[in-house]
DNA sequence: AATGATTAATTAAGGTTTAATTATGTAACG
DNA sequence: CGTTACATAATTAAACCTTAATTAATCATT
């Protein structure tokens, strides 16, 4: 649920298509060079990474062999048509998956689809426990202390999002992508504001405590 | 019983077909491209695919093979005569069977009951029981509460439907499919909560409880 | 340390959407 | 002919989301 994806890609187009496409499914992160690719991965923990093999100083070879020297995270990467590694070099290097430019986008997403499953499939992914905390997506039932919470639609939303990766600090930026599908200019929206406080006072009567912390400029995480 | 059957075909005419045809016995999802194929795949976890090989953007062949990487749900494939991928090819690939277009409509309908009879074999359970409620579905007896319920028929269905898996949301769309053998569009039709309304009064009457729970924006649940 | 600016939190009001109930009409059936 | 089931329509009720206004907290600058 609400995956994280990162983009290492210096192409402007190329990024904002898939930012475009990806957006609506996937939690979507940007890179424009290897190194903060590098960095960003170790930030962000990504559930996979779309790698393109021409960059900026760095190639993406390198950035591969780095990453993967640390990690197991699905990477697919995107190759141009006359590039000289072969598809051997890229599978030996780590690379899960791959695909030659151009592509179709697509298949890009059902090709995710595929490496993703393999995380989630083993696991019931529909009931998250944290503290004493349960929350079932298929019944939307919420229990939080042994007391059933009666959660709307965005509430439940919002809280699924928070502990499906507690101690994360999400954006509001981010959240409102997910929830709303759609990105937010617009910062004096309190909307966002008001379901937090509402989920808040909810959690509160049940638990006597504040899981929902603030950081001050960025966003909120829950503890 | 109500088995769900995933058709995935792009062309509209044969979907209808399928779905006027199918729709009486079994609960249907379309798909009209692989992607959406794919993932309403994980979503539904249907019983049963139906499957075009002639798809847009993604082919027939890939969808198949990724669907097959993950689960072993029966999947019957439809081709065109003049299609170059052979009967072995598709078996190789996964296909439990396959039909050339144009097809015979009750040879596909032959062929999913064979399919599905693998399964549901074990299953030839026409009593219910949850709770203090029984229900049997041969001879329309319905019990609640040591008290004998009198139940139209659609009131049966639609607690028949509930109790078959209790806790789980039942959209409204889908309960309309189920009991009515055809799709709403019209989301201001208020047949349904009428039904749900008198279904809640006698099973009220019984046992002086409501266990017909609304999900707000999504729909009911058996609690 | 004080001040103003920015961001966050709360509260309340309004309007919209969805749900539930009640009432009325219609067709099927014994 | 009267009963029953169902659909349709009208009404009432409830839940929800957004907006706006207000208060509180935190930051940046001096």
């Amino acid at each position: 649920m609400h995956q994280k994806i990162l983009i290492i890609e210096d192409n402007n187009d190329i990024q904002s298509l898939l930012f475009d496409v990806l957006s609506k499914n996937y939690l979507i992160y940007k890179a424009l060079d290897g190194i903060s690719g590098i960095n960003q991965f170790n930030e962000v923990k990504p559930n996979l990474i779309i790698l393109d093999l021409m960059l900026p100083q760095i190639n993406g070879e390198s950035v591969l062999k780095i990453i993967r020297n640390q990690s197991n995270v699905p990477i697919i990467v995107l190759t141009a048509i006359q590039n000289k590694t072969t598809t051997v070099d890229l599978l030996r290097d780590g690379a899960n998956d791959y695909l030659t430019k151009p592509f179709d986008i697509d298949e890009l997403q059902a090709r995710i689809e595929v490496q993703l499953r393999k995380e989630t499939n083993s696991e019931d992914n529909h009931i998250i426990i944290y503290k004493n905390i349960s929350l079932n997506s298929q019944t939307h039932q919420t229990i939080a202390n042994n007391h059933e919470l009666n959660l709307s639609k965005k509430e439940f939303n919002l809280l699924e999002i928070l502990l499906s990766h507690p101690k994360q600090i999400y954006e509001k930026e981010q959240l409102f992508q997910i929830i709303w599908h759609e990105e937010y200019f617009d910062s004096s929206d309190n909307t966002l504001n008001v379901h937090i406080s509402n989920l808040r006072r909810k959690l509160f009567a049940a638990t006597a405590h504040n899981y929902i912390v603030s950081i001050w400029g960025i966003g909120i995480r829950f503890d």
